[in-house]
DNA sequence: TATTGTTATACTCTATAACTATA
DNA sequence: TATAGTTATAGAGTATAACAATA
């Protein structure tokens, strides 16, 4: 091994990672976890606020700020459910469809701009061995541990 | 591109291998910042709190409490340098040379676990291509943008 | 009594600015 | 005056626990 591990190389590239997500979602006044909140709503939409919590394993205290700045922004609502009305159901509206495709545009940029120096076959190499990895280590696809900070 | 890019994948796994860098050296009650400061220290031994903020990246008053819970635990020390009277000099104590070792090995079990799923070969494609992204990305080698939580 | 969502509180970590001592 | 280190203060973010509404 020539100096680190890839156990660090993988903590260092993906801190860089989600650094650089931040300020790139930045321009689009987002922090990550409204940005991870926004995919989960948008590709499992109609949950309630302690479903959402349990998937992201936070605590569903931690969702009632981060659906009010999003629902005071017209991206998500809360409906009621009318037969039990202890429940919400979150979805998207019609202008956080719309603000879904400026963020993939954002994501896709990013991760070009992160794999830049890879070629074509490095970078499907790359994504192979990673995804080897989150599986191996039991981790749910597209939920991110730990937000990074807004 | 099949459900999620390389880049969250890279800050997906590198956020977990954090995390579990974190449990494994708890046992050695020790924080992800105290081990980057450790190391730090055991590479370049004798600089001054200043120098070595500035290589970490994080104001000079962040070290203040971090050597100060090393040094009471014997790890490091400060020596005043006779030649300008403001400045520290930190440095591993006999004490701390040893725990380093300790570090090490938790560091390399921890290396294994992460990337138990992966044979050499593909482990060592794995270290490449990070290492192919890093230098990309103009990380300094050994430097995690931005410390974990203790 | 149990559950959903909310609010209130406390705690951790970090950065910014003010202070001291040496130069 | 400028720099190294320290202390004090304030801020952001999170989790824990208490609360109200509904079942």
């Amino acid at each position: 091994m020539n100096g680190f591990g890839s156990a660090f190389l993988l903590a260092q590239v993906g801190a860089h990672a989600a650094q650089r997500f931040t300020e790139r979602i930045g321009e689009l006044d987002l922090t990550p976890p409204q940005a991870g909140l926004l995919r989960l709503v948008a590709a499992r939409p109609g949950q309630s606020q302690q479903a959402i919590a349990a998937q992201l394993g936070t605590p569903a205290t931690r969702l009632v700020a981060l659906v009010d700045g999003l629902e005071k922004r017209g991206l998500i609502e809360r409906r009621r459910n009318p037969d039990d009305r202890r429940l919400y159901a979150v979805e998207l509206t019609e202008d956080g469809r719309a603000f879904m495709g400026r963020v993939a545009q954002a994501a896709a940029a990013h991760d070009r701009a992160l794999t830049a120096a890879l070629s074509d076959g490095e970078r499907a190499t790359l994504h192979a061995l990673l995804t080897k990895i989150a599986t191996d280590q039991g981790l749910t696809p597209g939920v991110h541990p730990g937000y990074a900070k807004p």
